[in-house]
DNA sequence: ATGAATAAAAATATCAAAAATTTTTTTGGA
DNA sequence: TCCAAAAAAATTTTTGATATTTTTATTCAT
């Protein structure tokens, strides 16, 4: 139930009803509510009591603030990685960044099918997610987590069309974020944050 | 029953079963599942999959952590509330001091009731609230709060003795992170937020 | 004794329906 | 026509029961 909910698409802003996912998702409402309980501690949902879930409204101010949010969180993370973490670190860092660079090789030569963007949508969060996890901080690393979502939900939502050389640039920037990472380069690899993201301001 | 829960006491890290509290607090163990689903969303209780609920955890390296991650929100908060933020701020600010402070100098002349710390928690939340109500980031905001009622939670676990001139430090600090706020100095205030969280790192 | 396999107990998740609450629609008077 | 009160509809919350899963205890062979 979980699982099918999270990846579920529905509308930005608008209400959601227990009773209408019943019957697509053949559960009681009950199941549904626990769910979306669940879902509203990432953020994917909005809760209010006594009236009910809501889906994440999107507008640009609002993906601005959660790329900036996940800024904020990245580069304080890769920071205290730098400075604190050790070899465990860098190796993690460098086999995900391994996995996703070939995750993207193969998506610049072949075409974008939704499955592929799946496949590199874990990829990439598990990159960013390396790059923090040297922080000794679990609540970065959690809250980390929850703007990661909620960035892809924006992301999604907006319906974006990723242009024939969006992939080339990641590629290039991910690099950019790794090397400075591994040389404990503190001020490159913030910047370095900053530039993968600011697209999205 | 979210009012009920939310002020409870539960042995940091221990397990938490609907069914014990039922009697408790009676009403169903669902309604306590319910409750605890959105308790898990602030943070104060942890939650697992066919696993059920548990108390946070309290431990040295916790609290340092949280403390660490509450000047980050509040340091950022701080700083861009003081380059965006308007009167409505100020003003907001100014009030939220005064009635904190107020509170503040009536428990150094009486004693230190558990009635007198709620509504003091209440004020110091309404104030570091007040603070970066300017930094025009929902999330940022939003955050705070989780983290906040989480590092009250520690507080309260530890069981923690505030000794005599406990307040006393605490009313200055608050005035100084309220000085360097008003005159719009943003490294002032950073260090008088770290200042303020230093003996909790 | 040890440890895997099984049985019993406890705890968690789900369900369908009742109760409480909010939202929408209808009604009646200015 | 407009507004407020009342009624109806829809939605959310709670409940008690059932099904599923996990944890603990017991058995039995090594």
């Amino acid at each position: 139930m979980y699982e099918q909910l999270i990846n579920a698409v529905i509308p930005a802003g608008s209400k959601i009803k227990p009773v209408e996912l019943q019957s697509k998702y053949g559960c009681s409402t009950n199941t549904i509510r626990d769910t979306l309980l669940r879902l509203s501690k990432i953020g994917l949902v909005t809760f209010q009591m006594q009236r009910g879930f809501r889906a994440r409204e999107t507008s640009p101010e609002k993906r601005s603030d959660i790329a900036k949010f996940r800024v904020l969180m990245e580069q304080e993370g890769a920071a205290l990685s730098i400075r604190k973490a050790g070899l465990d670190w860098e190796i993690r860092l460098n086999t995900a960044h391994h996995k996703l660079s070939h995750i993207e090789t193969l998506m610049t030569k072949h075409g974008l099918t939704d499955e592929h963007l799946l496949v590199w949508s874990y990829a990439e969060f598990e990159f960013h997610d390396a790059l923090i996890s040297g922080c000794a901080s679990d609540i970065l690393i959690e809250t980390h987590g929850h703007i990661y979502a909620q960035f892809r939900q924006q992301f999604v939502a907006q319906g974006r069309d990723f242009g024939a050389n969006y992939f080339e640039s990641i590629i290039h920037e991910h690099a950019t974020i790794l090397q400075a990472a591994l040389a404990r380069n503190e001020e490159a690899c913030k910047q370095a944050i900053h530039d993968h993201m600011k697209r999205n301001f």
